[in-house]
RNA sequence: GGGCGAUUAGGGUAGCCUGGAUAUCCUGACGGGCUUCGAACCCGUCGACGCGGGUUCAAAUCCUGCAUCGCCCA
C-alpha cells in the first residue's frame, strides 16, 4: 500500500539507523505485504537483520515496533505497529485513508488510477494473416493486445493501437492464387473429398466465403505442383514490390481483413492504424537495413549467396544458429521488413509494444538482435501461449477451427438465457438481448485475459464461456447493484451528490474499511499490472474489489429504514466508479442492469 | 540434437522476477443465510506447490538434475 509506506518510510529508516542497521534502505525494500488482513497493510521481516544487529528477530521487531509506536501514533497514516512472529507489521490508520482516496475517487476516478507522468506508446497486435475468418486460437493476441490498449489508457497514456498487414506473403498468395485460378465448383469438390466441406453459420461474410478457396489452394497443393509454381511466381513478384501483384493481393484479402474486423468489432477491439508489409519494400528501408547489417561484424555469407547474421554469441542456440536475412537471390525475407517496420515505428511513439504468440519466441529475439546491430532500441514483447483444441493447435489451413463469430454467437446465446431465467418476465426483448450479449461478449475477453498470458489454454466450451463467480458476469452484477442504488435513490427524489458526505469516517464498519483499503490499491494494482504485462492482476484486483464490495452492501444500508446515509452513499459511488473503470480498462461492459 | 516456455487440491487458477508468518480465488463436495437498497450474492467445512539434489536461519519462489506437455530451429 503506497499511501502508508510513504508516510512510515522516513520514522522507519529513522528507527532502523538508531538500532544500528547498517543498510536502512535496503531493509526497507524488503517491506511487503503480509499474508492476512490482520497483520496489516504492511510487514517487515527482521530476519536479515538478526546478524548485523546480534539479535533474534523476534526481538528486532519488537523493539522496532516499540520504537515506532509512539512516533506513528503521531503521524497521519500510520494507526498501529506491532511485532508478530520475527515481522514488525504496520497498520494503516483507515479514516486516514478514507479521507485521502474517497473524496479523489469521487472527483475523477481515472486520475485516482494515475501513477507516473504518460507517455505515448504503440502497440501492436493482432496482425494475422488475413486468409480466413478469426478464430479463437488467434483471439487471445487480439485481445490481450487491445486490452493493454485499454489499460495503458485508463493509466493515461496516450496510445495507438496498430495492425500490421501481412499483404506480401505467402498465404495471402495461396488466397489470390485461388480466387484467380479456382472457381466455387472446384472449390467446393475439393473441400468435399477432404471432409472439410462444413456448412458456415455465415455463409455471406467474405472472411467466412474466401476462406473456403484458401483451404481447397492448401489441399491441392498437395498433389498438383503448378499450385506451388503458380503461387511462387505471385510471391516473388510481391516481394519485389511488383505493383499489380500488390494491387492483385490487396483486392484478394480486402474483404477478408474487413470480415476479420467486423468480429474484432463485436468484441469491441478497433485500431488507430493499418500498416502494411509491402510500405517497406517499397520505401526502399528495407534494401537499407539489408545492407547496413551487411556491415556487422555477425554478418556472414552463404554459398548460396543468402546473407545472415551469426547469433551465436548472443545467445541463440539450435540447428541453426544463424538469422537469414536476405535470400541468395537478393530478395528480404518477412523478418527483415519487420526490423524496417521497427526502425519506422520509433519514429512514432516513445514505446513499443509487441503482443505476440510463443512460436514466434525465435524470430522476435533475432529481430532484436539484428535492431541492436543497427543501434535501434528494441520493443517491449508480450507472448502469450496458444489456446488448443482437444485435437491439437488451431490451423485455418486444415480447418480444425473454432470461428470467434460462433464462440460469439454461442456465448450471447448462453448469457442470454440465463438472464432470462434470473430476470423472467420483467425485461423488455431489447433490454434482454442488450444484457446479454454484454453479458456474453464480457466472459469472453474475461476468461481469456484472467489466466496468465504465458499458460496455455485447452479451449472447452464451458470454460471459453463461464460465467461463474471467477468471471466477469460477477464484477458486472457488484456494478449493476451499486448502480441499482443510485437508481433508487434518484427516483425516490434524492440528489446523489448532495447527499454524499465524505466529512466524518470515524466508526467505519469492518466491511467498509476493507472496502477503503482495496479502492485505495487502485492505482498501484493498475501500476504494477502493465510494469509487468500481467493483465491478469488487474482482473484478481477488480474481482476482489467486486467480492469487497458485496461484502460492504451485505451489511452497510445506503439506503435505511428511508434515510439516506451518506457516508455509504460515498463508499458505493466510489466503488461504483472504481469498478466501471477497471472495467472499461479489461474489455467489461459495466451495464447498470442486468 | 539444441534452445525456450509450462507443471500448484478432482478440474481451473494466483503467488515465483524482488526467498519470510496460516499458499489466493473459482469450481466441486458437504452444511448454513433472503419480512430492509438486486440471492448472478454472502458465510462455514474439506482438499494442492511434478520428482530428486543443492544454497539459506528460512524455498512454491533461487541454482541444478530428471520427468511430462507445448513451442521453435531460412
Amino acid at each position: 500500500m503506497r499511501q502508508l509506506s510513504e508516510v512510515i518510510s522516513v520514522p522507519v529508516w529513522d528507527a532502523l539507523t538508531e538500532m544500528g542497521d547498517p543498510d536502512p534502505d535496503k531493509t526497507l525494500d524488503s517491506m511487503g505485504r503480509p499474508r492476512h488482513p490482520s497483520q496489516g497493510e504492511l510487514a517487515l521481516p527482521c530476519f536479515a537483520l538478526a546478524k548485523s544487529l546480534g539479535k533474534p528477530p523476534l526481538e528486532i521487531a519488537a523493539e522496532l515496533a516499540k520504537r515506532l509506536g509512539p512516533v506513528c501514533g503521531g503521524i497521519d497514516g500510520c494507526e498501529m505497529v506491532s511485532s508478530e512472529g520475527g515481522f514488525c507489521n504496520f497498520f494503516v490508520d483507515v479514516e486516514w485513508l478514507a479521507e485521502q482516496t474517497v473524496g479523489a475517487t469521487l472527483a475523477d476516478v481515472v486520475s485516482a488510477g494515475h501513477f507516473r507522468a504518460p507517455s505515448s506508446l504503440l502497440i501492436e497486435h493482432t496482425s494475422a494473416n488475413p486468409n480466413g475468418p478469426f478464430h479463437v486460437g488467434r483471439a487471445r493476441n487480439a485481445i490481450l493486445g487491445d486490452t493493454f490498449v485499454r489499460m495503458h489508457r485508463l493509466a493515461g497514456d496516450e496510445v495507438r493501437a496498430e495492425y500490421y498487414v501481412d499483404d506480401m506473403g505467402k498465404q495471402v498468395g495461396i488466397l489470390a492464387w485461388s480466387l484467380a485460378n479456382l472457381d466455387e465448383e472446384r472449390v467446393t469438390a475439393l473441400l468435399s473429398a477432404a471432409d472439410m466441406d462444413e456448412p458456415s453459420n455465415y455463409p455471406e461474410k467474405p472472411d467466412h466465403q474466401r476462406v473456403r478457396f484458401y483451404q481447397a489452394a492448401n489441399l491441392l497443393r498437395e498433389t498438383d505442383p503448378t499450385v506451388e509454381e503458380g503461387v511462387t511466381v505471385l510471391v516473388q513478384a510481391s516481394e519485389e514490390a511488383d505493383e499489380a501483384t500488390l494491387e492483385m493481393f490487396e483486392a484478394a484479402y480486402q474483404p477478408v481483413l474487413e470480415g476479420m474486423l467486423e468480429t474484432l468489432g463485436r468484441l469491441g477491439i478497433e485500431f488507430d492504424e493499418f500498416t502494411k508489409e509491402s510500405r517497406f519494400i517499397v520505401d526502399g528501408s528495407v534494401e537499407v537495413i539489408m545492407e547496413q547489417l551487411a556491415d556487422s561484424p555477425l554478418h556472414g555469407t552463404e554459398e548460396n549467396g543468402a546473407h545472415f547474421l551469426e547469433l551465436e554469441s548472443r545467445g541463440v542456440s539450435g540447428k541453426s544458429t544463424k538469422f537469414f536475412f536476405r535470400r541468395g537471390d537478393g530478395s528480404s525475407l518477412y523478418a527483415t521488413r519487420d526490423i524496417a517496420y521497427h526502425q519506422w515505428k520509433w519514429t512514432q511513439a516513445d514505446r513499443l509494444v509487441n503482443i505476440l504468440g510463443e512460436d514466434h519466441r525465435l524470430q522476435s529475439k533475432q529481430v532484436c538482435e539484428a535492431l541492436i546491430e543497427l543501434g535501434i532500441e528494441v520493443p517491449e514483447v508480450v507472448f502469450y501461449a496458444f489456446t488448443k483444441l482437444p485435437e491439437g493447435k488451431m490451423s485455418t489451413r486444415r480447418g480444425n477451427v473454432v470461428y470467434m463469430d460462433d464462440l460469439l454467437d454461442e456465448a450471447i446465446a448462453r448469457a442470454t438465457e440465463v438472464v432470462n431465467q434470473i430476470r423472467g418476465g420483467d425485461l423488455s426483448a431489447e433490454e434482454l438481448a442488450t444484457i446479454g450479449e454484454a453479458v456474453g461478449l464480457s466472459a469472453v475477453r474475461f476468461n481469456i485475459i484472467r489466466v496468465s498470458p504465458e499458460k496455455g489454454i485447452n479451449f472447452q466450451w464451458e470454460e471459453a464461456l463461464s460465467l461463474d463467480s471467477d468471471s466477469a458476469p460477477f464484477i458486472m452484477y457488484s456494478h449493476a447493484r451499486a448502480c441499482s442504488i443510485r437508481r433508487r435513490l434518484i427516483a425516490e427524489g434524492h440528489d446523489v451528490e448532495s447527499s454524499i458526505d465524505i466529512g466524518n469516517w470515524s466508526g467505519l464498519s469492518e466491511s467498509g474499511a476493507t472496502l477503503v483499503k482495496q479502492m485505495a490499491l487502485f492505482g498501484e494494482s493498475l501500476d504494477e499490472t502493465l510494469n509487468s504485462a500481467r493483465p491478469n492482476l488487474l482482473c484478481t484486483y477488480l474481482l476482489t474489489l467486486a467480492s469487497t464490495y458485496n461484502r460492504f452492501y451485505r451489511d452497510n444500508h445506503v439506503i435505511d429504514e428511508g434515510v439516506v446515509n451518506g457516508r455509504n452513499l460515498a463508499l458505493s459511488e466510489a466503488a461504483r466508479q472504481v469498478i466501471a473503470a477497471c472495467c472499461i480498462g479489461l474489455g467489461i461492459i459495466p451495464i447498470e442492469s442486468m
